[in-house]
DNA sequence: TTGCTCCTCACGTCACGTGAGGTGGC
DNA sequence: TTGCTCCTCACGTCACGTGAGGTGGC
């Protein structure tokens, strides 16, 4: 530590011998010693020190960098705090159900997407209720974006219930990037603004979506968050065929 | 960032392009991207990442990664915590006398130190109930040691109250390193032991040291530690003809 | 022909810790 | 002669970020 110190300056010996190189302090250094250490252990890096230790700083100075410092430590402990909140809700998750794998859940803010869809009404949440309408909608959208010479890019679906009677309206469609697409009173342009989500990839069929949409959930209040609206599902890979191999983003809006 | 995953074979593209070099990623590279963001915000460094995402560790193992990582994250909150204390400690002193600078007081460990020492009863503390005290034991002990050819060290005090009368015992002497040294009734050998302690180095005459103490004090509190003892202190570097270049170095055993 | 995106080195970050290999004075 | 302490390079740490200089396909 003393080396380095005297090789960036910071704290440099009395004397060094000429012969062997060895260094020697005198009481001065110990005394800038001490305040070198401890200011580095308020977590202040060694060039700040060096410009306290250097300048003799005015004291208005000196409380404007202990302020600083303060303000600091308390952003890092709040980052720290709602880590630890994360880390124990992956614990809580594991308990009770241990098979199911919640590693992947990742905080994170979307980039802005423009879809065309079209959308109906579904008569609640599930598989069972949603498939129908997916069904009807998808070779719509699908359709009317061939007819008009765009090249679709992945599927994506997000939810609202306005009515607040069980029933759920499906919005549907394909993200079209920067391809011109005109409306009709079927199939709508809508840009999905930037937001902050919980998000989970999926594979395999829509089937057991729920109890992963279940953990998600749990998971979120668990590490205090909260919702904020319905899940959008992004279709990264997809086959009736096949389901086994299907890719499905599903995100939940988060805040704080 | 990819190219970081790639270069250390944590995440490999499925498709590299020959002729430009353009790395391709599948659907399957998007769910493993997704497991190690999740992980990484946990706080687990890429080596874990590897460890959990490649060898499909039982759940056992992740839970016990997982409470590694909380262990881990309540401790740094608590070193954080005490840091923050401190800093706020500096900021009321501050606040209190601007003019006192408290940027010297470190924590540390003293090194255990071996004495020879001499002991006398002061009235009180305070630089006029000690200071004839110390000018009767320090002779006596510097001859004695004289008498004996031992090498003097520099000279160390420190305090014991007894009787709780508000009379001090002060013990001071030399520190004498290896060399033997026989006691005797008057001159004893003593170890001070090695303890916890917030010190300050002090430059310039005892006279103004009562002030210094106060505010070391009240820094200690400040910060959430506990006083343990009383002072010890180390005259690194005295003249009694040119007391303003004296140099000593005070310390407060301290707990928690 | 001009942008554009992505590429490959190579170096910097921060505060030291850790060898490897060497040396003067007891 | 042998330990001992201290010395000087030089490299590693951790997870990328940041240029500099270059290139294939629209």
């Amino acid at each position: 530590m003393l080396r380095h110190y005297d090789e960036i300056g910071l704290l440099q010996p009395d004397r060094v011998d000429e012969a062997t190189g060895y260094r020697s302090y005198g009481v001065a250094q110990l005394a800038r010693l001490h305040r070198v250490l401890a200011l580095r252990d308020l977590g202040f890096n060694l060039e700040q020190i060096r410009v306290v230790v250097d300048d003799e700083l005015p004291v208005e100075q000196l409380r404007g960098m202990l302020r600083m410092r303060q303000a600091q430590i308390e952003d890092d402990l709040a980052t720290e705090h709602a880590r630890l909140a994360r880390v124990e809700a992956h614990l809580r998750a594991l308990e009770r159900n241990p098979q199911m794998i919640t590693q992947h859940i990742v905080l994170k803010t979307t980039d802005p997407v423009r879809i065309a869809e079209a959308s109906g009404v579904a008569p609640g949440f599930g598989h069972e209720n949603l498939n129908p309408v997916f069904a009807q909608l998808l070779p719509e959208v699908l359709a009317y974006l061939e007819a008009a010479g765009v090249r679709p890019g992945i599927s994506v679906a997000w939810y609202d219930d306005p009515d607040d009677d069980g029933t759920v309206v499906l919005h549907t469609g394909f993200e079209i990037g920067d391809q011109t697409v005109r409306s009709d009173d079927r199939v709508r342009v809508v840009d999905l603004p930037a937001i902050d989500v919980a998000a989970v990839v999926h594979r395999g069929p829509m089937d057991d979506v729920e109890s992963v949409y279940e953990a998600l959930i749990q998971w979120i209040d668990d590490s205090g968050y909260h919702l904020s609206g319905l899940s959008r599902e992004l279709y990264l890979q997809w086959s009736d065929d096949n389901p086994a191999e299907n890719v499905t983003e599903l995100q939940m809006p988060i805040t704080k």
